[in-house]
DNA sequence: GGTTGACCCTCACGCGACGTGAGGCCTCAC
DNA sequence: GTGAGGCCTCACGTCGCGTGAGGGTCAACC
């Protein structure tokens, strides 16, 4: 810190913010330097600075300037405004990931062939939105971040790289519904091959064990829609696939 | 989903914007909709109401919206958008820890009774940001999220509840300089209860074992404005602390 | 002590993403 | 057929700055 206090092109410096975006705080009021030199240079000590702090918080949080300068000209005690902004940047923090989880099912859906409804893409947007849905996720992967996982690995994909997994994918199924058609039996050496040879694919993307491998095909056979998928190649698909790979994690826990 | 499709304060209403935004992206051809009744009703159909997720991900994450257009009517396949929204809110979301993370830094200050310098306090928001600095309280606080504990315990705190501790925790300090005054040695038996009164204390907050005690300590002994506030209350002070938490934690191995 | 270049000042207009009416038509249930 | 609620199109207002314009200041180096 200089001796004198902080210049404007400083103190806008160490903040990540403009000149003009302090004189614009200057001129409503939100933050006045404590000091001006002979000549009109505005000077900023470390009381404007911390205020400044508070400021882009709460700007962060989507706060309207005058809603700002309200909040930190109230009589609160500093440590109430600390306290307020650790509560009100981990709710935002949640928020967020609750979003990264709703695209996490845009995006299993999409990899399964299956379309969400308007309904259930804007439900995470809309008014009354059910917590329930946060742990959504954790539920249905178990413990691990598969999909941290799963985008480590994809982080480099080319869009040839998707086509050829939708291809082996779509190769995948077939030789399924193939094996179902021929009467392979769930629990059979053909089928367990067939489960394993499922849950290799799965894991181009993440570490699945047999549990997981249960969980992640329990879980999309209950889906109406990737029902309807399975059906469509041959109908008892779907849950003749899920007998297969329970069969298969039995013998394997 | 109605057969015809939506109306706009249907769909409004669902997306959680107002009748107002959905005009204004018609009239700047964000999202036109795909149909209008012989009286001039807008209608939406479901891949309207899809193009107006994506939008409204793109929004939030602070795109302009002729921006979101460009990137929109690009020759980008679907799910490029939902790999690179996904990525986006994941950056998001961390770069919202990291201001969390900042702001239980300045509580921690502030509970301390030190003072961060404006570089400290801004560097968040800085242009530089060193990422090193996200793994800090990781590092610093183990693998439980103490924070997250300290905030749940003292949700409910009035400002008194804090005062309260403000005074205790000054209580501790008195009574840790007057056995180091004393000639009180680490290890000795006096020396582990004042250890373990410390420990305490710190458990008001969240549950801190031995290892998570030295832990803490010999962080706060090393930042150097901590070391100021105890060497006031007697010269000393803060390594004879360590030693004695060190001593103690040994002892609980 | 003059010049240069980086800073600082004060207006003042512009803009993006809507908010907020105003004035009027449509639809549907009673 | 009538009232409530929803829809339409202007059109001006707002908020948080961006972006110059025109001009003074400061520190350094010739």
């Amino acid at each position: 810190m200089p001796e004198d206090g902080y210049t404007v092109g400083g103190l806008a410096r160490l903040a990540g913010v403009t000149v003009r975006t302090l004189h614009h705080y200057d001129d409503v009021g939100l933050l006045v330097p404590s000091r001006r030199t002979a000549t009109g240079y505005r000077l900023y000590d470390a009381a404007d600075a911390d205020r400044l702090t508070r400021i882009l918080y709460y700007r962060d949080l989507g706060f309207g300037l005058d809603d700002v300068a309200a909040l930190l000209d109230g009589d609160t005690d500093p440590a109430d405004h600390l306290r307020t902004q650790h509560r009100l940047l981990t709710e935002r923090r949640d928020r967020v990931q609750e979003l990264v989880t709703a695209i996490e099912r845009e995006l299993e859906a999409h990899m399964s062939g299956i379309r969400l409804t308007p309904e259930e893409q804007l439900e995470i947007f809309g008014e009354r939105w059910d917590p329930a849905y946060r742990t959504e996720a954790e539920e249905r992967w178990g413990d691990t971040d598969a999909w941290a996982q799963s985008q480590e690995r994809t982080r480099s994909w080319t869009k040839a790289d998707w086509e050829q997994v939708k291809e082996r994918t779509d190769a995948m199924d077939e030789l399924l519904a193939e094996a179902f058609v021929a009467g392979v039996q769930p629990g059979s050496v053909r089928a367990d091959e067939l489960a394993e040879a499922h849950r290799a694919e799965l894991n181009r993307f993440y570490d699945a064990d047999h549990a997981m491998h249960r969980g992640v095909v329990g879980f999309t056979t209950g889906d109406e829609r990737f029902r309807a998928r399975y059906e469509s190649l041959a109908p008892g698909l779907s849950d003749w696939l899920r007998a297969v790979v329970e069969a298969n994690a039995d013998r394997h826990a």
